[in-house]
DNA sequence: AGCCATTGGTTATTCGTTTAAGCTAAGTTA
DNA sequence: TAACTTAGCTTAAACGAATAACCAATGGCT
């Protein structure tokens, strides 16, 4: 026995039961203004039907006709993580629904450039909210042909070009050079610096360890990196290779979970931290709360929370084109 | 001056340019089968009027009229977390998506049930798949009644009910089994465990526990348990409470987020791990490598990977009714 | 009685796309 | 030469919802 699909139920049906028109219940269900001399009586007899069919408005079809897509589209590496992140989305979202705006993720995208663009064009969202990385000049140019706008989110308006564009710059320079002045601060001169060796984060990584570098001359101190995979192997041939080396006197980590990788590392080889090194991350995750030594870090901090989810949705609304760095690093100092 | 808002090209306009009917163009950018009779040459041109004009079809207005959506609704809490929550989107991802689905993600959602249900379902997916904690009879059965295929990610299928839902099983009672098994052969028998207090994590918790209970009560050993926040402190006054009534020989710290706060609190009141408590986790994150000593923990691995994007795709696409618990648990032993 | 206003709706069109069912002109066959 | 094929399209009708424009019936006013 194949049970038939069920259909769900249309305004077309509701019509019908209730011995109205399509748009009497169209009026009705929406409350619309012109519907307004609709009686009590017809209003609730269709109100009842609707309910009692388990009506639910076809929003493709609804934005179709009304030609305004009610969604915003979120681009994101595989999965979302971090502290940082989840507040951010957390709060785009609530913001945005509260505005009758949905978002909406897409993920684990590998397409790139103009490909991945007309996959998001496809679904005619109000927005598209995407990191950097996933751009390409040609993907804006097509979103902006569709009318779609764009937010480009931790991009340097000077990089990234496009109509349209909007950016939401998570400058992440000034995470390195809080840092920088941090560990200079406590006398250290020969630093040394970590890099995400994955594309997706090298970038980020790139930006932070420039910012680092920067502040570092400025004071006359030195800076060493080496690229880092995320595993505890890799941690280890980093310390390995300082040790062999020389010990830099201070370590900026890239962020709290590969600080807390090198920080496993550095015990391992006997290196006591903060004593013979010292040790600052970056997001201020939990992670730090569960090491021992307490790691110190530098978080971007919202410099006004909601204010990013207001300004994207300056954008999505009012067509604005907005660019602005809203977050603010802030040390926070612990253990390490 | 304000621009006018571009309008996305449509078939109707490439229809005009090139000279032909939108039926036409509509075969020849699908390659329809009825289509094949149109020679190369009107083929070629209408394609290049599609790309001069940057033409991505519009999904709605698709969906709408072929009466069927591509698209996949993953609901989830705020964000996804952790390692396994992450393989599985990835997997599910991509085996969607070679099946011409696209796999998108609803998060951050207050609403429960029957509300939250409405909206799901005004999207018109081919079926969502959402966390059981998320679903209502009332909520499935309206999504049933629209033709929209429900899977309930985590529960069991005694627990949740309605027509035509299907369920993934994450079977953390045998988490805590597990974690049992483990403490007690070390030769524990006074146990102890942690509870998240907030409610989406209660349930998986309490689950856990279930599970850690009955293995524990097999075998003579008792278990205490204690509620706990997602925080030092709170991990803190756990500890602080254990020490007043006696330490337990062995704890199951829920996951290992929480067990790292655990350790970290267990260390700031002196107390040795394991020397004096033994401390199991679960779900193996990378965060078992940063801990010193390394963090014990029980991972649920998939029997098959890939086996839960195939099941998921025979619900979605042969609307199959499935239930299935497609992990196992793993003890992961390291320093704690 | 004739006119107007109001009530309580309905009709018809549109959004972008798909697709079954035509239709015309040229070529082929009987 | 008439009938039949075939190539190469086009026409038209959906899908579900929104909405401008219309309309019939009734009541009130002059």
């Amino acid at each position: 026995m194949t049970s038939i699909r069920p259909r769900p139920a249309t305004i077309t049906d509701i019509a019908r039961q209730a011995g109205v028109s399509t748009a009497t219940v169209s009026y009705v269900l929406n409350d619309a203004p012109a519907g307004a001399r609709i009686p009590e009586a017809t209003r609730a007899r269709v109100r009842a039907v609707a309910d009692e069919l388990g009506y639910v408005p076809h929003a493709s079809a609804r934005s179709l006709r009304t030609g305004s897509s009610s969604m915003v589209l979120h681009v994101h590496l595989d999965v979302v993580q971090g502290q940082l992140a989840s507040e951010f989305l957390y709060g785009l979202t609530h913001a945005l629904r509260e505005l009758g705006y949905t978002l909406m993720q897409y993920g684990a995208e590998r397409n790139r450039g103009v490909k991945a663009a007309r996959g998001w064009a496809g679904m005619r969202p109000a927005a598209v909210i995407a990191g950097y990385d996933r751009l390409t000049p040609a993907g804006i140019d097509l979103l902006g042909k569709s009318g779609i706008r764009v937010v480009a989110v931790g991009a340097d308006p000077a990089e990234v070009k496009g109509t349209g564009l909007s950016t939401l710059r998570m400058d992440n320079r000034t995470v390195g050079e809080e840092a920088a002045r941090h560990l200079v601060g406590r006398g250290y001169r020969d630093l040394a610096a970590v890099i995400p060796a994955e594309p997706p984060l090298r970038g980020m990584g790139e930006e932070r360890l420039r910012g680092l570098r920067e502040a570092a001359a400025a004071e006359g101190a030195t800076v060493r990196t080496q690229d880092m995979d995320w595993s505890p192997e890799s941690a280890g041939s980093v310390v390995r290779a300082w040790l062999a080396e020389g010990l830099p006197e201070g370590v900026f980590g890239y962020n709290d979970e590969f600080s807390g990788l090198l920080l496993g590392a550095l015990h391992d080889a006997g290196v006591r931290v903060p004593e013979q090194v010292g040790l600052v991350g970056a997001d201020d995750i939990m992670l730090c709360h569960m090491l021992r030594p307490k790691l110190t870090t530098v978080r971007l901090e919202a410099q006004d929370p909601g204010e990013v989810a207001r300004r994207i949705v300056e954008v999505v609304t009012e067509r604005a084109e907005v660019h602005l760095s809203p977050w603010r690093p802030v040390l926070v100092r612990r253990g390490t």
